[in-house]
DNA sequence: CAAAATCGATAGTAATACTATTAAATTTGC
DNA sequence: GCAAATTTAATAGTATTACTATCGATTTTG
């Protein structure tokens, strides 16, 4: 995808680290890094010693930065909703149309990702591998009270909020507004790790993204269909 | 829930443990236990260790039942989704009516769990809790495809078809079958976790079972509904 | 240019996720 | 009813994990 800012910064809540990692070279480096080693060991076998050796420097560096693993990958999540979000408001932007807007929302929403060149440091395209693979690790946990307390999921959480508004707006008297868009955006996560995982019960072919289902779904579920 | 069938036994994959659970006192304590324990600490506290000490029993006896800790929760998994489908048998028994097979399908698998006194060992109602929180942990690991080749998953994979089926039965045009019974599967586990833990972005009330939106999603979704 | 902040290196700890061995207890097979 | 086979408990041991603490050396900044 092309530049939608030149300047944009995506903001991540303080209390996810200790030491805002875009504030340093190093802190740049563990993000970049991190991101490709956990795609490629898994975030159950990543740790900050091996990240350490990936990027020359050392595990007590990265604990000023994270307090542990959970939270990077917490911030790694927050850094991809977020970004998430951006696309879907420029998406939408001065659309008047309700339901073209739900259109465009899902699209954003279930499409492939592809990568951003805004930003340097981070392939989103790979991001978006260990989000479909690892973000549900991020919630399900004994402390997820208490993370979620810290605001841990907020942007996450916003982002739903936004999806269920975009749907009341479509069909006011629509009475499950917030399963709905729950199912789209999670939903989206799960069938494209069945794609590559469990082909024979997958309903996508290998390179087919689940916008069209998720279109299907939600505008009939509706009982409405988008204007071309 | 009342007895289905009073000498039934639910059969698990071989390659899942070491030595059957079900054949001796131990296994069943095992079985039992595990789903209290991991219930009360969460899975990535839960220990062998911890688990022996709860059954008066030694860290070493229970690795001779389970390889480790993941495949003790594939394990329970697989029960858990074999008791489902069972329940999902015998509910559309006898009943020809595509669409009244189908809303009862989706009942079973929306609903909320009750006791099944069949099985005095295992507590479903701890179990579906245990499901609900931890389930994707099973297959979210980077040994997925091994552990599928092995048949981990193979019921769980026959449940998502049967429902596949019923809902292909119900509307011979649906393009999206496969995706829609995921989405109903998959989807029932995460709205009841936001429940309890997202209460912001769910759209249930805390006794609220999401049936009612898994129906209304799928009747309208396939231009049905259901003959009361 | 001095003070403050950052970083790398090393060391250390408790817990985890196992494996191996052995002896005691229990089950079974004849 | 007893010997053989199996199962279990207890102990010990290992490599790794997930940290914490300390301490110079280096870099940044005011």
């Amino acid at each position: 995808m092309q530049k939608l800012l030149s300047n944009l910064k995506i903001t991540i809540n303080e209390n996810i680290f200790l030491k805002d990692p875009e504030s340093s070279d190093l802190g740049k480096r563990i993000v970049e890094n991190s991101i490709l080693l956990i795609d490629e060991i898994g975030f159950d076998d990543f740790t900050f010693k091996k990240l350490g050796t990936k990027i020359g420097s050392n595990e007590s560096s990265i604990y000023r930065y994270f307090e542990n693993k959970h939270n990077l990958l917490v911030y790694l999540a927050s850094w991809y909703w977020s970004w998430t979000e951006y696309q879907l408001v420029f998406a939408i932007n001065n659309i008047a149309d309700p339901l073209k807007k739900l259109d465009l929302a899902i699209e954003v929403l279930t499409k492939t990702t592809t990568l951003d060149s805004t930003f340097k440091h981070i392939d989103e395209v790979v991001l978006k591998r260990i989000i479909i693979n690892e973000y549900s690790k991020s919630y399900l946990t004994k402390q997820v009270d208490v993370d979620n307390d810290e605001g841990y999921f907020s942007i996450y959480k916003r982002l739903v909020i936004r999806l269920k508004e975009l749907i009341q707006e479509a069909n006011k008297d629509y009475k499950y507004a917030f399963c709905l868009a729950n199912t789209v955006i999670e939903g989206s996560l799960h069938q494209q790790y069945l794609k590559d995982h469990f082909k024979s019960i997958s309903g996508l072919k290998p390179n087919e993204a689940p916008t069209e289902f998720y279109k299907d779904l939600v505008f009939n579920t509706l009982n409405i269909s988008p204007n071309e």
